[in-house]
DNA sequence: TCGTTATTGATATATTATATCACCTAGTAG
DNA sequence: CTACTAGGTGATATAATATATCAATAACGA
C-alpha cells in the first residue's frame, strides 16, 4: 500500500526526467484524484482543491492540468464517463500494458485491470480488416460493481 | 444494400408488434440516422430534421426521441463519442451480438462490427474475476480510419 | 537582472444533457 | 360522434462538460 505522497513524488521525478514541471497545482490535482475512490470530473475536482486547499481553482486551470497530466501518462480520461482518474501504474517505471477500464455506471469506481496481450492482437486484427485503425487501445467497459449490485 | 425507406418501413412494423408507434418525427430522426456516414449529436440531428423537413424540431424532442429509438434497439448511442448511429442490424430480426463500434475521432465515421463469442467470455471472465458485471457488452473502441489516415 | 517561456487566471461561449410544465393529437370508451 | 385519456411534442430553463482567447504572473536561462 503506497502512500499518496509516495506516488507524487514518484510522478514528480518522472516529470523533471522528461524536462516537465510538476507544479503545485498540478501536484493538488492529481493529489486529488489519488485520494478518491472513484473517477471524478474536472468540475468536482476544481471543488476538491477549493475546499481541501482553501484557495479556488478555476475549472479552466483544472481542465489544462488534466491535459499535462494525461500527456505524462500520469491520468487517464475515462470517455465513457466524461471522468479521470490517476493511472494505476505511476510507480511502476514500466511502460504498461492496454489498459482497460471497469466503470460502475452507479457509483462511478473504477477498477483498472490488463487485457491479456493475445486478446488485444486479435481485437487489432478484427480492427484492422475493418479499415481502422486503434488511436487509443485503451477499452472502458460500462459495467456494475459488487457494491452496487449488493444493494439492490 | 438496402434503401432508407425500406429500413425505415421495417423499423415501424417492429414497432407495431411491440406496441409503440413510430411517428412521423421519430421517423424522421431514424431516417437523419440512416442517411448519415457519420455518428451524429441531437443538436446536429435537430438541425438536419429542420433543414431536411422545413420544420424546427426543438432538441429536447430529439433526446427523447432518441431514448425510444434506443429502447427499440433501433438507435445505438456511442458514449465514446456523445453522438448517435442508426442500428446496422434493423432488417435482421434475430438479436444481434455483442456490437463493437470502431469511431474514427478525425471524421466520426462508425464501422459496427461483432466480436467473437469467445472473446467476449473471456473478456467477461476478466470483468467478473476484478468483482465487476458488465452492464451492457458494448465495445467502443476509439480509431482512425483508413481514409484520415490516408489524408494525413 | 532581464527577457523569454511556461503556467495560471479570468471571461466568454460552445456543446451535450436533463427537468418541468404546458399543449396537442391520436386512439378509446361511452 | 364526442369527450376522455395517454402518449407525444413544444417551450423554457438550467445543469454539466468542454474549448477558445487574452491577460497576468511565475519560473528559468542567459
Amino acid at each position: 500500500m503506497q502512500t499518496v505522497r509516495s506516488i507524487i513524488n514518484h510522478a514528480e521525478k518522472h516529470c523533471k526526467s522528461n524536462g516537465s514541471r510538476l507544479t503545485q497545482k498540478r501536484k493538488q490535482v492529481l493529489e486529488g484524484l489519488l485520494q478518491s475512490e472513484k473517477a471524478l470530473s474536472a468540475y468536482e475536482l476544481a471543488d476538491y482543491c477549493a475546499k481541501k486547499f482553501d484557495q479556488s481553482l478555476p475549472a479552466m486551470s483544472v481542465y489544462r492540468i488534466l491535459e499535462f497530466l494525461q500527456q505524462e501518462q500520469l491520468v487517464h480520461k475515462l470517455n465513457l464517463a466524461n471522468k479521470y482518474v490517476a493511472c494505476s501504474h505511476i510507480t511502476c517505471d514500466h511502460a504498461h500494458d492496454v489498459p482497460q477500464f471497469l466503470i460502475c455506471s452507479n457509483c462511478q469506481r473504477v477498477e483498472e485491470i490488463s487485457i491479456n496481450k493475445s486478446m488485444i492482437e486479435e481485437l487489432q486484427l478484427n480492427v484492422e480488416e475493418a479499415g481502422f485503425h486503434l488511436a487509443s487501445p485503451q477499452l472502458e467497459m460500462n459495467c456494475i460493481c459488487d457494491q452496487c449490485i449488493d444493494k439492490k
